[in-house]
DNA sequence: GCCGTTTTCGGCCCGACTGTTTTCAGTCG
């Protein structure tokens, strides 16, 4: 039999939230198996020991007909009623969520009334007008709903760096056991660090070409492989992830990783300086006034052309190619600590001394809470009084977890006046301050700008917070007037973070070289809902490199004691700051 | 469906926004 554990148990009661809210009226029912979700999730002790202890239903969240589901799930693996469920509906239904404004309630009625079950029903019935015509529907939500659709499809083909990177590790690696291959390299954007790519580059060195194409067709490591030119072949993997391979024979496999990984800006910047000492990246390899030379690495290629290497992030255009010496990027292991984790206090997975052990488990120096303040209150924002528990619960840990340091901060949201969401006298208890808008999103650039200005003069602001807003592939970034933005947060101190959260990966790296000449210091930080979620360090490490950033520029590369006092002299400035 | 209790049904987290309404429902964070 199948062990499930806590968290596949969550997911499939989420299922039947969703199937719920579909077909039933009263809001609560869908909304209680998400609480019984949230509650298995939270559980300290062992499911599966609960459940047969028969005191399921004592944990707040789960009740009657919640607990036996659960129970059923461990036992068989399924449920009848969510079995049930899935039978009434297509299995694409919930595909329909992708659609911008569309939501369960009316994705039910689509289907109820209509029939729809995908994304292309749904465009049809769009199209010949049958939307407008239902109960709740009209015009404006016909179009809206045809733009949604263009939208979901854009990004059909687009995704996220983390599952680039997984899709092209796993083909990498299939190419692993094939007699020819001398070596293989991830190339293209995903090597660039790029938070959003199409496709998936592989370079292959091998001295027989046409022999390992047969190969990797037989074994079908991708599905439709078929080459496209002498050098290049295609396929998809996943349905509908193109991966190119770029064949070169060993001796030229570094320019060809080179130019693999472009980007076209860059290469072409390449080719100019290298011109100047006769070099030239062609298809088939490197050439010096028209004579091949050998490149079996990619430093090779750059030594050779008498340039400075360049990373692969700093690879969108040639701006680092100019650089006298290679620059010195950030990287996972310069960090010391992190700031903004949550906890089970607000919309945190993880209790606080779980996150603090985890943290402890990743050899940092010091970690700062920060859950979210009372206006989130649909992330479980803490009152005054929470807060204070949570002190009290910090620091019942601080010996347990030693040598650890904690600081006990928060994530305030900026109010729609630029406000601070609690008051001077409970910041001034804190260590520090994340500040982000959470609300309000669609306000005009001014006032945006205005909004975010006033919020950077609370003195007992010590970073902003994922400040573009964007979510990768599903929403655009605030409007604001971030040359403005930066330069006072500059001026007064306040960092911005660099969230490394791969759906958000905010601030833009594009940002960072402005902010960075105004005078702005950065902090990485995972924004970790969950122990797991600490590995956003590592994305937020390569925005950071993406926009040039070295350890003396990161805040949390410093050593605890120096923390612990830029903090202790920040706030004491701000106790002394005239704030009439 | 769960919870709590003012023991057997009423309330459940909420505010902004938008479109569809003519006072509200659905979506989003």
């Amino acid at each position: 039999m199948i062990a499930m554990d806590k968290w596949q148990v969550a997911r499939l009661l989420e299922e039947i939230s969703r199937y719920i809210e579909l077909s039933e009226p009263n809001p609560f029912k869908a909304r209680a198996f998400e609480r019984a979700a949230r509650a298995v999730e939270g559980l300290e002790t062992d499911l599966a020991k609960l459940a047969k202890s028969g005191e399921l239903t004592k944990t707040s969240g789960i009740g009657k007909a919640t607990g036996a589901i659960i129970e059923e799930l461990l036992q068989t693996g399924t449920s009848k009623y969510l079995e049930e469920l899935r039978a009434q509906y297509p299995p694409g239904i919930f595909e329909l969520l992708r659609v911008p404004k569309l939501g369960l309630k009316k994705i039910g009625i689509l289907h109820s009334e209509l029939g729809i079950g995908n994304l292309d029903e749904l465009e049809a019935a769009a199209r010949e007008g049958k939307l407008a015509k239902l109960k709740g529907f009209g015009a404006k939500t016909q179009e809206m709903v045809l733009a949604g659709i263009k939208f979901a499809r854009q990004r059909e083909s687009r995704f996220l760096l983390p599952t680039g990177i997984e899709v092209a590790e796993s083909v990498r690696e299939q190419l692993a056991g094939i007699a020819g291959i001398e070596d293989a390299e991830i190339a293209g954007s995903i090597r660039r660090r790029l938070e959003v790519v199409q496709n998936v580059n592989i370079v292959i060195a091998t001295k027989s070409t046409e022999k390992v194409l047969a190969a990797m067709q037989k074994r079908g490591i991708v599905e439709g492989l078929e080459s496209i030119d002498e050098r290049t072949a295609k396929g998809m993997t996943r349905g509908d992830i193109v991966v190119l391979f770029h064949f070169a024979a060993p001796d030229d496999f570094g320019t060809a990783l080179l130019r693999a990984t472009g980007s076209t800006e860059f290469i072409d910047a390449f080719n100019t300086r290298a011109a100047k000492n006769g070099y030239e990246l062609r298809e088939d390899g490197l050439h010096h006034n028209g004579r091949h030379v050998k490149t079996p690495t990619e430093e090779d290629a750059f030594e050779k052309a008498g340039l400075t290497f360049v990373d692969p992030e700093r690879r969108e255009d040639g701006s680092d190619l100019a650089l006298k010496k290679r620059r010195k990027l950030v990287e996972l292991h310069d960090l010391r600590g992190t700031f903004h984790v949550h906890t089970t206090f607000s919309d945190g997975r993880n209790s606080v001394l779980e996150m603090l052990s985890a943290a402890r488990e990743r050899d940092f120096d010091y970690v700062g809470l920060s859950d979210h303040s009372p206006t989130a209150s649909y992330a479980g924002g803490l009152s005054v009084e929470r807060l204070k528990e949570q002190h009290a619960e910090i620091d019942s840990h601080r010996e347990t977890v030693a040598p650890l340091r904690v600081f006990r901060g928060t994530e305030a949201d900026i109010l729609g006046d630029g406000s601070i969401d609690y008051d001077d006298k409970t910041l001034a208890k804190l260590d520090f301050v994340i500040a982000s808008v959470h609300s309000k999103f669609n306000m005009p650039k001014d006032e945006m700008t205005e909004r975010i200005l006033n919020a950077l003069d609370n003195p007992y602001v010590t970073f902003l917070g994922h400040l573009t807003g964007r979510l990768l592939l599903s929403r655009e970034g605030y409007t604001m007037d971030y040359e403005r933005v930066f330069e006072k947060a500059g001026a007064r101190g306040v960092m911005i973070e660099i969230n490394g959260n791969p759906n958000r990966l905010d601030l833009d790296w594009r940002h960072v070289k402005r902010a960075l000449a105004l005078g702005v210091r950065f902090s990485i930080n995972p924004d970790a809902h969950s122990i797991r979620e600490y590995g956003a360090l590592l994305t937020g490490t390569w925005v950071a490199r993406k926009g040039g950033l070295s350890p003396k520029e990161i805040f949390n590369t410093q050593p605890v004691d120096a923390i612990e006092a830029y903090f202790a002299a920040r706030k004491e400035a701000a106790r002394n700051a005239d704030r009439r």
